[in-house]
DNA sequence: GTCGATCATGTAATCGTTTCCATATAGTCC
DNA sequence: GGACTATATGGAAACGATTACATGATCGAC
């Protein structure tokens, strides 16, 4: 494959000169950039990205570390992350965690062999001491939807508190009472605090929460499925299952489905993260929406922010409620 | 950040050693390997990626270029890529081309200059000269999902020909006869093949196709719901509907749905691609389902072939029908 | 006509590895 | 004990760009 050497000779200039163009640089006259231009052209010249990455120290690619593309909702995070850094001239590279700290790891570890400029990561469960030391050594990265306690990383993520009051008052005013959570890993910062505000929510409208209406699942469709057969088995079933993301609320849908369960007559469901497809069930199913694009565009922001060494906050973005008709149709109060 | 010469001193050695190490090389006494190793883990040494690939000319990097993350069956198709690259050690570039063929060149460019040591495409509608070039020069390309005629690049596809007929056969005994096709672009190859085979399954059980019952979106949920509408607007409306992908099925559905229709009482509905809700809908949808892990698994497989110089051929992987509800209920014939 | 500024261009060092070749030491064989 | 082989290590040249510094030309001002 040509190089700047096959270009210089061809063109009958000097190296110097063609990076010169190369690099828009102003210090080459109008004749000298055409010949060089040409010369490009004639040997279909591709610059070496690695070449000149060694030398400029900056690989204008980022990393994304992330639980798992399959769940649209990291999907449309992931897919507004590389618009917003195709923007700004960078490319992605994707790694799926899986939600195994391993994998993680594994991908942190190629990721700065590889000299990206940033990581973005949607940290699994465990802090691991590769991140810490990442966090040590000052490597450029940015939390995404989740965070981690104790490190001093920004972070970019939504709160989802203000939604999960609304929707308990939205359920309240529906007339129900007893309202059951399948939350996420405690382990979680995401699980940690949807499980904490709805808690406050419920004791804030006076319903009590009883022990077995309160279930950790671990964010996947079958744990959401198990837990909602816990609690449709159970002498007094809930008249709501609240599910704490959306593959859990799937879970929850297909037992409630199996048993031939009518939504909301005979059980009511709401989600946290809502998906495009909701909207399609019948009854379109309720749910608590999380800005995923934003916090996408946001995390590249703020971690390009890091990157050129201008100050940085984290970010933190509201979730907002979606009421359909999954809980009912008609308040009361 | 230290380097390999930094390793070297620490250790005591030249740095030619501390190379042999990191590579694995039989070369080199268990006491130096202690050394250097103690060394590396002293230094918290990172090796450049970045100055290896100079030197080496591979990156361990391959290129995705795909539609659009957010399709399901796209999502699934990358997510097995990136499973399978990362087992043979191999990271994955993602770039969404959003189907527009001057982002498909855009990526084809960055990711050639970072020097790829290959490169998965999902083709938009046109070959572009880039393209050609690519081809002509001999980088290792793979085609994904679809094909562009008169270049000679191995692909890795589905053919949804035999799953098409046995749809119709379906629909056919199922006692429907005025069955509409919302056709893919006309300038893709899977879109061509879907028309292709739908009008030949149709044409061998003797149903005739009215050309208003045959219509072409382009594959994304607007354009399905505006042909939907104008089926349904018909003096003599189609009693099945049939949409090319999954987008277009769900703007489809959203059209039946706003019009008070009934599944399939009033309409019947079935899907080219099958996406995971689809059987979480009332009543769940009868779709041509795509191995789309396997097709990502199979395509990286391919690439490296063509990657180490090994002989490569095309793959092509049956879809299969699952009839689910959307059709009616009991055939009869 | 000389001086200095400005501009276009060239020379060569450099980035962090890998790897070819050379070299030193030890071990084996006759 | 000398010749040879095997083994462990080091020196230095790549890889393909960027860039600090040097150089020669042109030009205006005095």
């Amino acid at each position: 494959m040509a190089g700047i050497k096959d270009v210089a000779a061809h063109a009958g200039v000097s190296v110097a000169t063609v990076s010169r163009v190369l690099n828009d640089s102003p210090r080459v006259s109008e004749e000298t950039r055409e010949k060089v231009v040409a010369a490009m052209r004639a040997l279909r010249y591709t610059p070496n990205g690695v070449a000149r990455s060694l030398r400029t120290e900056a690989t204008r690619t980022l990393g994304l570390i992330i639980g798992d593309i399959l769940n649209p909702f990291f999907a449309a995070m992931a897919r507004a992350v590389e618009d917003e850094a195709r923007a700004a001239g960078y490319t992605v590279v994707i790694g799926n965690a899986d939600e195994r700290p391993e994998q993680q790891d594994h991908y942190v570890r190629t990721l700065l062999e590889q000299r990206v400029d940033g990581l973005l990561i949607c940290p699994t469960a465990e802090t691991t001491p590769l991140v810490e030391d990442c966090v040590r050594a000052g490597s450029p990265l940015v939390f995404l939807d989740r965070t981690l306690p104790g490190l001093d990383v920004p972070a970019v993520r939504a709160d989802g508190t203000a939604a999960i009051h609304d929707l308990v008052r939205h359920i309240h005013r529906l007339g129900h009472r007893r309202v059951a959570f399948i939350s996420g890993p405690e382990l979680l910062s995401t699980g940690r605090e949807r499980t904490r505000a709805f808690l406050d929510a419920m004791r804030e409208r006076g319903l009590d929460i009883r022990d077995e209406y309160l279930e950790a699942g671990d964010f996947q469709a079958a744990s959401g499925r198990a837990i909602a057969a816990r609690f449709l088995d159970l002498p007094e079933p809930p008249e709501v299952i609240f599910a704490g993301d959306n593959l859990m609320a799937l879970g929850a849908l297909d037992e409630i489905r199996a048993r031939g369960l009518r939504i909301p007559g005979d059980v009511a469901l709401a989600s946290f993260d809502d998906v495009a497809w909701f909207v399609h069930l019948d009854p379109p199913i309720t749910a608590i929406t999380q800005p995923a694009e934003e916090l996408g565009r946001r995390a590249v922001q703020v971690l390009l922010s890091r990157v050129e060494r201008r100050p940085v906050e984290s970010v933190v973005l509201p979730a907002r409620l979606v009421i359909r008709r999954s809980c009912g149709e008609t308040e009361t109060r």
